[in-house]
RNA sequence: GCAGAGGUAGCGAAGCGGUCAAACGUGUAAGGCUAAGGACCUUAUGGCUUAGGCCUUCGAGGGUUCAAAUCCCUCCCUCUGCACCA
């Protein structure tokens, strides 16, 4: 067997389709574009084999339009905006050891090191490098020339995203609000995630303040039911803690005074007036501002001033710790019930002795009444005008009513414990001033809702979950104070933040060649509206400069297909859909998406720790790429994918036979046999198959027939005697074509050595010839495969070396029958209406409705079975090593079509 | 908690009402070929079976159907996202 240089061929290869310059695609009217792209990745550090698995997906699918006859444009950029850059250039002036660490292991020289120091463009530099490097060792088709990165470096893309937010502004999608964040006191920044030394994915939750009055002083009760109101009985105080009149927008508010420091980061121009004691306080009277009612102030303990406001409100029917104190207190009012549950009329009660009396007994009951009162709740006769509604929905209207009578407010809770890396413990800010995009804006959803419904979605239940998405879908902040990016047009201390800045930008690849190098000068918005929109300014002075940018425009947009996965789908890839609604015309819509699931190895994620050792540089150093390739099949759909490397050798080893095949042509002569066009058959069966399932991003499922199908009828057909020189060639060049996207520089070569002097990158994707499938032969073939398995099972049973086989096959008149029955399957599988349908009384029919399970439906052939068996002859006397006799028209009981009867002597 | 997806043989992964003891790949075992190892070839790989057969399986438990890995219900477990974070 001959040795083959894998490496070597790749790069031969690679090198070949740069010098033609196969990937790098011109406008060409009379060809149809094909536009696919990968979100832009944020580098940092090396590639490692998940950036493999979903980049290969897409190349696999880039390749395929190719062959199909499309002007394919794969073009990569790399994102740069945000913070991450920034705090290692800052830890890298620090002398931070980790991150030195980091660096010397990529292989950063001291002298380069030197000069990230507190120099993110230096550091950006260094990432988008290592990763097109990267890129372009993984063997990529893309289409160097319209690299772009984002940020203010590069200042043409960051005009670009000007236009797009004086366009999102001029449509009324952006608005300038507030906005709670998890906050570090100490630092004085926002705490996120990747922050925090505790409380990962805890967050900003809003309670309602309702404002009792009791005079001229407010008291202000933060809770997350406002809609218990109706209920409220009293008012709770912690009396053994200090209170505080604190001034907000004129009103005269009570707050325990632990809670101030945390109030004045939500409350703008929150002031400290006075102390105030509990006494006091409990000879007040406070009144309830839905109903009047007057309603007295308590102590209890079970007032936590470090929650909310310290100043409760009390309905001892729908809560727990309420209905205990209550009790205690022994008050002679009759507490009122507002929220109906069907089953149960004393739910807290219920819930109290079920759960227990003690603090953990009555949080459990807490959390058992609120939830479901929430879910199955309706709000009784006593709730005024919100009575019979369901709770679920009562959240605006109760809003509004409060409203109504000036007595709301709101304030944010931490859903759970956070503490900042440095220490301090997370609060909530409000920020003010912030700038949003509306995604929650009804009619822009409506218009994206359109688009997602009629977009080809990879796989198909992706669309369920983008529409899910668009539910919920709120404002966005847009814009941030820290970090690279672009600044925000008309504020520029606010830089556009990065999920914000990245959601249109694959339209500016079909320029990114050109306008980077018209002067920054000459950009404004006009270019831009020019150059997607068409529009000009009566003296076409855009026309005469910039047609060519406009045509770069028309003729690559949409967007056919973008790739990613999945963690991206709720938040990227539905900002992407959204802008495209709101900035383009319906034909520039995007057309396609595919998620994909997470690639793991030995079940772990590739998450940044792992992915540091399994880098894309080593993979290739161990198996090649497209060897490499085989992870990009390793399964279909949103699902993690689970790739053991070790099934790399499955590849290798297919490849290797066929090569040899290839070299040892000559060997093969020009006899035909009925297994040349079974082969053929076959092979057409195959393209069909393999075709729908790349189309539908199936890869797994494709190399499963085109690769390893194909190359097990090859074996057969080698097997049972196939010798003939050009179907052989036929059936090999169909193979490496179907094969190309997924393993592209092997089959190319395998291709050159069959003699096929056109580039199979860009030649056409195989076809199938429908008239060369033969149902019949092939139900034929399997038939003789199984009888084969059948004499191998009594051999080895009868433990007896055979001197003679005797193959008889089932008379004309079982056939018959059989595929009457075959036909009748077709309808219903039912065996008593199959027997009602033929109305025949037989011994065979019997037979083969016997099993319910083993209905006859393939259709077969006496005559094509006695053509397969008399010219297996040698191939099956070769295998048993014995006389082989086949006779047709048997009398023969046991023979079946489909099963001959098998005599042994 | 909310939304979506999923749990199939040692492993990975197809199948999504009847051709299912379940494709394909890989792993394991025995034999062949080799000076030897690798590669390659043959066979076995749920259980039972001396003539191609039978029995039990597709997270657990119920149900629908002549027929369920596939449809419905309940439960258990896993993954993804939940927004200032790229």
């Amino acid at each position: 067997m001959v040795d083959y240089n894998f490496r070597e061929i790749e790069e031969k290869w690679h090198s070949i389709w740069r010098k033609e310059r196969v990937f790098e695609p011109e406008i060409d009217q009379n060809k149809k574009s094909f536009f696919i792209n990968v979100p832009i990745p944020y580098p940092s550090g090396s590639l490692h084999l998940g950036h493999f698995y979903t980049w290969t997906r897409a190349d696999i699918y880039a390749r395929f339009m190719r062959m199909r006859g499309f002007n394919v444009l794969f073009p990569q950029g790399f994102h740069l905006t945000g913070g991450p850059i920034v705090g290692v250039a800052k830890r890298v002036k620090e002398k931070d050891p980790e991150t030195l660490e980091f660096f010397k292991k990529q292989g950063v020289s001291d002298s380069e090191l030197e000069k990230f120091s507190d120099n993110p463009y230096e550091v950006a530099t260094y990432f988008c490098d290592t990763f097109r490097s990267d890129f372009e060792n993984m063997g990529m088709s893309i289409d160097w020339r319209k690299l772009f990165i984002t940020t203010s470096l590069n200042p043409h893309f960051s005009k670009f995203v000007q236009w797009q937010f004086n366009k999102l502004r001029s449509l009324g999608l952006i608005t300038e609000g507030r906005h709670p964040v998890v906050w570090c006191p100490k630092e004085n920044t926002p705490l996120g995630d990747h922050d925090r030394s505790e409380g990962e994915g805890e967050s900003p939750q809003k309670f309602t303040i309702i404002k009792f009055r009791s005079g001229d002083i407010v008291l202000p009760a933060a809770t997350l039911r406002p809609e218990t109101i109706f209920g409220a009985t009293n008012i709770w105080i912690n009396d053994s803690k200090q209170y505080s009149i604190v001034e907000v927008n004129g009103e005269r508010w009570v707050v325990a005074s632990d809670s101030i420091a945390k109030l004045s980061l939500q409350i703008p121009g929150i002031k400290r007036m006075d102390n105030i004691s509990p006494k006091t306080l409990l000879n007040m009277e406070a009144i309830n501002p839905v109903n009047g009612e007057k309603i007295p102030i308590l102590g209890a303990g079970l007032v936590d001033t470090e929650i909310g406001t310290g100043v409760v409100m009390s309905v001892p029917m729908h809560a727990p710790f309420d209905f205990y104190y209550f009790k205690k207190a022994g008050l002679k009012i009759k507490p009122k019930k507002v929220i109906d549950v069907v089953g149960d009329d004393n739910i807290v009660e219920d819930a109290i002795k079920r759960f227990g009396e003690t603090d953990g007994g009555l949080k459990e009951a807490t959390r058992f009444v609120y939830k479901k009162e929430f879910n199955t709740g309706v709000m009784n006769s006593m709730a005024g005008d919100l009575s019979g509604l369901q709770v679920k929905d009562v959240d605006e209207p109760i809003s509004d009513l409060l409203r109504s009578k000036g007595a709301y407010s709101e304030m944010y809770e931490l859903t759970g414990k956070v503490v900042c890396r440095c220490g301090a413990k997370g609060v909530v800010s409000v920020l003010e001033k912030q700038w949003f995009i509306r995604y929650s804006d009804k009619e822009w959803k409506t218009k994206t809702r359109k688009l997602i419904e009629r977009m080809n979605i990879y796989p198909e239940d992706a669309r369920l979950q983008f529409l899910n998405t668009l539910e919920w879908l709120g404002d966005k902040g847009a814009a941030r104070k820290g970090g690279l990016g672009t600044p925000l047009p008309w504020d520029s201390e606010w830089i556009i933040e990065p999920l914000s800045d990245s959601t249109i930008y694959m339209a500016y690849y079909t320029i990114a060649d050109k306008i980077e190098k018209i002067p920054l000068e000459s950009i404004d918005d006009g270019l831009f509206d020019f150059i997607f929109y068409g529009k000009d300014d009566g003296k076409e002075t855009y026309k005469k400069k910039f047609s060519s940018l406009r045509e770069g425009f028309m003729y690559w947009y949409p967007v056919d297909l973008r790739l990613t996965a999945k963690e991206l789908l709720q938040n990227h890839m539905m900002f992407f859909l959204m802008n495209h609604t709101a900035i383009f015309g319906e034909e520039h819509w995007p057309r396609g998406m595919e998620i994909n699931g997470w690639l793991t190895v030995g079940k772990e994620k590739l998450s940044k720790s792992k992915g540091a050792t399994l880098t894309v540089k080593k993979g290739l150093e161990m198996w090649g790429i497209d060897q490499l390739r085989m992870i990009a099949t390793a399964g279909n759909g949103m699902d993690d994918v689970e790739w053991d490397p070790v099934s790399v050798n499955a590849f290798s080893q297919r490849i290797r036979f066929v090569l040899d095949t290839v070299e040892g042509m000559n060997i093969f002569g020009d006899e035909k046999t009925i297994i040349d066009r079974y082969l053929i058959s076959k092979m057409n069966r195959i393209i069909a198959q393999a075709t729908s399932e790349v189309e539908a991003f199936r890869y797994g499922n494709a190399i499963s027939s085109s690769f390893f199908g194909m190359y097990n009828e090859f074996r057969l057909y080698l097997e049972l005697g196939g010798r003939n020189k050009s179907s052989i060639q036929r059936f090999l060049s169909v193979f490496v074509g179907l094969n190309h996207p997924f393993f592209p520089h092997i089959t190319e070569e395998i291709n050159r050595r069959l003699g096929n002097k056109e580039l199979l990158e860009s030649s056409a994707w195989p076809s199938q010839n429908i008239e060369e499938i033969d149902d019949v032969l092939e139900n034929e073939i399997e038939s003789l495969i199984n009888t084969v398995e059948d004499i191998k099972n009594i051999i080895k049973l009868i433990k007896k070396k055979p001197e003679k086989i005797q193959i008889s096959l089932a008379g004309k008149d079982k056939f018959d029958i059989y595929n009457t029955v075959a036909r009748e399957t077709k309808n219903s599988k039912n065996v008593i209406e199959i027997r009602r349908a033929i109305k025949l009384n037989s011994k065979v029919l019997d037979k083969l409705l016997k099993n319910p399970d083993k209905l006859p439906v393939k259709v077969l052939d006496i005559n094509v079975e006695m053509e397969v068996f008399e010219e297996s002859v040698g191939y099956l006397e070769k295998t048993f090593d014995c006389k082989v006799k086949v006779e047709r028209n048997s009398e023969e009981d046991k023979a079946m079509p489909g099963k001959p009867a098998i005599k042994i002597v």
